[in-house]
DNA sequence: AACTACGACAACCGCACAGAA
DNA sequence: ATTCTGTGCGGTTGTCGTAGT
């Protein structure tokens, strides 16, 4: 049907904002709200059109935004959270308060893809460039695993996102510093209109979570998951389980690499997103790999693939149950219910000992290893999503 | 001092989607 | 059911400042 312009382009101006054009455009928001942004530029006196007019307040001039330098807890968040999700810089950014989508995507572009690219990790795979090491299941096999996993995360990010905006919309009469508590509060448990109990912020972490998946399932019912209707119940649809995850998973904030070092790419390297490498041993100083070099998020991808592979196969469908029947949250990430990569102590059998699921894994120590690193670096990457303690967390 | 190349950031463009009419 | 509008989003381009020659 084709689109009508947003406006009527002749004789608007495009280009960079004058002072000038800010001032107006902030006192007639301050004044009136933006209400119709097409409506806006004729009221507020601007040659503008609107959408330019809100994307200028929204990446600009909004009072909430944070600008200026990225700190390095800032940018691991992105990093890692760019592992996980790709390019979806709105849902990356609901995880970094006061900064917009497009001032990250900017920053990714400018700074982290080539430093990234620099120490000779493919920024889009965040793998090693010459990662030989892949699965025996194929690169694009874990490749759409991961995406799949990706996707799920997203859609939780997604929603969390539209409740950062609705508590906006609901709150814009009272102080803001409710908007504050929902947006660290991302979880749609925690959201206030949400009648379903908080969970209380715990010692659990993903360590824990990994270990004693008993525990967690606790925390999945019937009666959550209907309370929880909108907006992450769109996470059931298509091919996500219908699990909400923020209710699976409790995540703990606390982080031993806390300590807020002197910017530069040395010192980045031996954090976070480094660390997660260097823990097995081969990579050292962001220098070039030598190989053997294993990327504990491939290897995790890998680990997982199994487990999302049956899930997307059908199986996803009844994930819930699997998780309440089994009491293992690890069960699910590591019971590789196709044979080959079977990580249970037994194949087929039913642990409730999670440890000896990693320990006692098919190819020995070596799966061990990789069991703790996926662990360290997944927790690196679920810490970023803590809702439960904003003051714990690394970066906010 | 003039010019060029490059990096950083702001802004634009076009598509997609949801919801209202 | 269809059309239209508003908005969100990701990719791309434009502009400006600065370092290098």
């Amino acid at each position: 049907m084709g689109r009508s312009p947003c406006c009527d382009k002749v004789g608007l101006k495009k280009g960079p904002w004058t002072p000038e054009e800010d001032q107006k455009l902030l006192a007639y928001i301050e004044e009136h709200g933006h209400g119709s942004w097409r409506a806006l530029p004729a009221k507020a006196g601007l040659q503008r059109c609107g959408k330019s007019c809100r994307l200028r307040w929204t990446n600009y001039l909004r009072p909430d935004i944070k600008r200026g330098k990225f700190s390095m807890q800032e940018e691991q968040t992105i990093i890692q959270l760019h592992a996980l999700l790709g390019n979806r810089w709105s849902a990356i950014a609901t995880h970094l308060p006061k900064r917009t989508d497009n001032e990250i995507k900017n920053y990714w572009n400018t700074h982290l893809k080539k430093r990234l690219d620099k120490m000779g990790i493919d920024p889009v795979t965040h793998k090693p460039k010459n990662d030989a090491l892949v699965s025996t299941e194929g690169p694009s096999k874990s490749a759409a695993n991961l995406s799949h996993m990706a996707q799920w995360e997203s859609a939780r990010l997604e929603a969390e996102a539209r409740l950062v905006r609705e508590s906006k919309l609901r709150s814009s009469s009272h102080s803001s510093s409710s908007l504050h508590h929902t947006l660290i509060g991302t979880s749609a448990v925690s959201s206030s209109s949400s009648s379903a109990p908080m969970i209380p912020p715990s010692s659990l972490s993903l360590d824990h979570a990994w270990n004693n998946g008993s525990s967690i399932s606790t925390t999945v019912n019937a009666t959550r998951v209907s309370d929880l209707e909108s907006p992450t119940s769109t996470l059931s649809e298509n091919n996500a389980p219908p699990i909400n995850i923020t209710s699976v998973i409790e995540f703990v904030g606390s982080s031993e690499r806390g300590t807020v070092k002197e910017e530069g790419e040395q010192e980045w390297n031996k954090l976070g997103y480094h660390e997660s490498f260097t823990h097995l041993g081969e990579y050292k100083d962001g220098k070039e790999n030598s190989m053997p070099f294993t990327s504990s998020l491939h290897e995790l991808t890998m680990t997982m693939a199994t487990t999302w592979g049956s899930s997307t196969s059908g199986a996803h469908a009844h994930a819930h149950a699997h998780v309440a029947e089994e009491g293992c949250f690890t069960n699910l990430l590591l019971n590789a219910n196709s044979g080959a990569r079977s990580l249970s102590p037994q194949d087929g059998g039913e642990s409730n000992n999670c440890h000896d699921n990693a320990r006692n894994s098919g190819s020995g120590s070596s799966n061990a290893d990789l069991y703790e690193e996926n662990k360290n670096y997944w927790n690196n990457i679920l810490n970023l999503m803590n809702y439960s303690s904003p003051s714990d967390s690394p970066m906010f």
